[in-house]
RNA sequence: GCACCCGUAGUUCAGUGGAUCAGAACGCUCGCCUCCGAAGCGAGAGGUCGCAGGUUCGAGUCCUGCCGGGUGCGCCA
């Protein structure tokens, strides 16, 4: 309701500056005035426009506010303060709005294809909260974008050729001394209790520390590396066994969180189906990749770094190397990392020339397939890749490599690709010294000193995602037996699970992209204050009113209601305006892919509620028509907190 | 050395194109369950928005410099 009746006001306003001044106003700034007494929208376009009228802001808010007219769901309009323009809209007829059932449905399906990549965990160990941040961040900008009509493919790149995976086959061979069966009964033995992921983390740690004892070691990591990119040995096989077990581990473990994919893209094909090739080819032909022939990168084909521009050239100093290129293939004719990328991103947006084989992978309960890239792949498949838009759900450090391939993407012509090529960054969970010396783990002096410690799958330094689960679990399961003994066991595990995740989710969420998440256990474990289940119960409360009453509290919004009530009580209406907001706040959400907004206004919505459930008793109301009003306000936040609190992936419990 | 991010209450963090912006939660002190569930509500104490300049009618917000913290910068993956 919110987002229309901005929209609304900022075309009057532009039409009629245009009108009165021939001004053309790219961007019209909408505000908030500091209380609702004021009206809803505040408009500090005077202050602007003062200077290239040369007229005081004052007079020029009068001349607008006398010109505009009616703005059809305005009221009035007034000049306030040094010049600005506060709004007033017609409350009844914007609450109309929001009791029509379609407030938040999604525009049609737009045809084109935006592409999301979350998740990517290399594939030889537990998931942790740092994994956690990412896949709920990427989870939760999903819904965001389909809410708003997006068509969103989710895919999960899976880099299972890479020394991680390697370094675990090392350990089972070189540590445990063991083989490929042995691998095979673990994973067919893998149990909640002694989950394969677990057993790789602990091993992956141990080899970390294992390379450090020797340079004969290291050089067993790379004949392993060696063997499994060459094939057809037992290491590769084992790679790949290892590989395969520990991603469905990952699927498992975000199926928790509620959280699918639809695509898995692994390196191997990208490697095996010779992607890079084309790409080479594309890349030397735009002249993006030329070859060095002198200094430090002699016989490599190299491109322009990111962010850099060409040395100066004068008499003295004749154009030499650029030494600051970055190297795509080496001089042994190998591709790097950021090569294989750009073959991959090439093929994202469709341009390669060149696709996957698919095969089933993995069927969620609810029917949902998840399939993975194969060299020759099943017959019958859905196809991926040629999107519109992608955004990459990637931490910060890889800000980067990332730019390396936007700028490959650029030179080759695509420059609308690289446009819609979004690199959603994020700072990275870290543990405070002192939480990690809480958790039990050894914290050297140098550490001890510092801000925090970054959690490390290598050194084995962190929290598992599923441990952190059961955890919260556990605790929100203590919390819903003690207040609800009667309720069957079955019920109390549902609903102390949905409000782990609520907890878990949420406070992934609250945190801004940009600030690094120093992990605190306790703040974690919280039921209280600003959090997933604080929101959640807001939402309790409200559904027992209406049980309690005997009264459904979607029926109740499509009949006949005093809507007079609004202009009585302010702070009624300032419940009303915020819940008219959640469109506005998902649009922002996705032009700044920013996903925190939806929280800080689902817990900023749930405060409103529990400070409206405390000052108004709504079952003991005797004026009937103040009742069923205060009801179907009770209703229409209900229905528009559990709307964002799905947009987060946050169930709504029934009782808690 | 270069690039990017961060610095706001005791703590953890919001503050979205400048104004009406000194905020929330946690912690602390004190109150509120005969009343739709207290995982809640109310009140109080607590901050020169890292420092110094600049732009402006106006700066937590923009610009420059400095200080402090973090991350990245390989023919590694």
């Amino acid at each position: 309701m919110y987002l229309e009746l901005e929209q609304q006001l900022s075309r009057h306003v532009r039409e009629f500056i245009k009108r009165q001044y021939e001004l053309d106003l790219d961007r019209l700034v909408v505000d908030q005035p500091p209380n609702v007494g004021l009206g809803e929208f505040a408009l500090p376009l005077s202050f602007e426009l003062a200077k290239k009228l040369r007229k005081p802001p004052r007079k020029i808010a009068e001349e607008i506010v006398a010109g505009l007219g009616a703005v059809p769901g305005f009221e009035k309009f007034e000049v306030a303060g040094a010049g600005y323009i506060n709004a007033r809209v017609d409350r009844a007829a914007a609450a109309r709005m929001l009791l029509k059932p379609s407030a938040m449905k999604a525009a049609p399906a737009k045809a084109e294809k935006i592409l999301v990549e979350h998740t990517s965990i290399n594939p030889n160990k537990a998931a942790h909260i740092g994994h956690l941040r990412n896949s709920i961040l990427g989870d939760t900008f999903v819904r965001l974008l389909r809410s708003s009509g997006a068509h969103v493919d989710i895919q999960n790149y899976i880099d299972n050729t890479g020394v991680q995976v390697a370094d675990v086959v090392v350990g089972v061979l070189y540590l445990e001394k063991k083989d490929k069966s042995f691998i095979e009964e673990l994973i067919m033995n893998s149990t909640a209790a002694q989950p394969f992921d677990y057993y790789c983390w602990d091993l992956y740690a141990r080899v970390s520390q294992w390379y450090e004892e020797s340079k004969d070691n290291l050089k067993l990591r790379l004949q392993t590396l060696h063997d499994i990119e060459q094939g057809g040995n037992e290491a590769a096989a084992m790679g790949k066994l290892i590989a395969t077990a520990v991603i469905r581990r990952h699927l498992e473990t975000m199926q928790r969180l509620d959280i699918q994919y639809d695509f898995l893209p692994q390196e191997s094909e990208i490697l095996h189906l010779h992607f890079w090739d084309l790409a080479f080819e594309q890349m030397k032909q735009k002249g993006v990749l030329y070859f060095e022939t002198e200094g430090k990168n002699k016989g490599c084909w190299v491109m322009k770094r990111a962010g850099t521009k060409p040395a100066e050239v004068t008499e003295e100093v004749p154009a030499g190397p650029d030494e600051d290129a970055k190297v795509i293939v080496r001089s042994n004719n190998t591709v790097t990392y950021v090569g294989k990328d750009i073959a991959y991103h090439l093929w994202k947006f469709g341009l390669l020339g060149k696709d996957f084989g698919y095969r089933k992978f993995y069927l969620y309960p609810d029917g949902h397939q998840v399939w993975i890239s194969a060299e020759s792949g099943d017959a019958d498949h859905p196809h991926f890749g040629g999107v519109r838009a992608i955004y990459n759900v990637i931490d910060s450090r890889q800000a980067d490599p990332q730019n390396n391939v936007i700028e490959a993407i650029r030179g080759l012509g695509y420059t609308e690709q690289a446009e819609n090529y979004h690199h959603f960054s994020y700072e990275m969970v870290a543990l405070t010294p002192r939480c990690a010396m809480d958790l039990g783990y050894n914290v050297s002096e140098e550490d001890q000193k510092r801000s925090y410690i970054e959690v490390s799958g290598r050194k084995g330094f962190g929290v598992k995602a599923d441990d952190l689960l059961d955890s919260l679990i556990g605790a929100a399961q203590k919390e819903v037996d003690s207040r609800h003994p009667e309720m069957p066991e079955s019920e109390r595990r549902d609903t102390a699970t949905q409000i782990a995740i609520g907890a878990l989710r949420y406070f992934m969420l609250k945190f801004t992209k940009g600030t690094v998440i120093a992990f605190d256990l306790k703040d974690a474990l919280s039921f209280e204050g600003e959090t997933g289940p604080y929101a959640q119960y807001a939402i309790v409360r409200a559904t027992n009113i209406f049980r309690k009453a005997g009264l459904s509290a979607e029926e109740i919004l499509s009949g006949e209601t005093d809507l007079r009530f609004l202009n009585e009580d302010p702070e009624l209406w300032e419940i009303w305006l915020r819940a008219g907001q959640l469109s506005h706040i998902v649009r922002q959400c996705i032009a700044t892919t920013e996903p925190a907004y939806a929280a800080k206004y689902a817990f900023q919505l749930a405060q409103q509620f529990n400070n409206f459930y405390h000052r108004h008793h709504i079952l003991t109301e005797t004026d009937e028509a103040r009742k069923r009003f205060l009801l179907v306000t009770a209703a229409v936040v209900r229905r528009v907190l559990m709307q964002c609190l799905d947009l987060m992936g946050i169930a709504a419990p029934n009782v808690m």
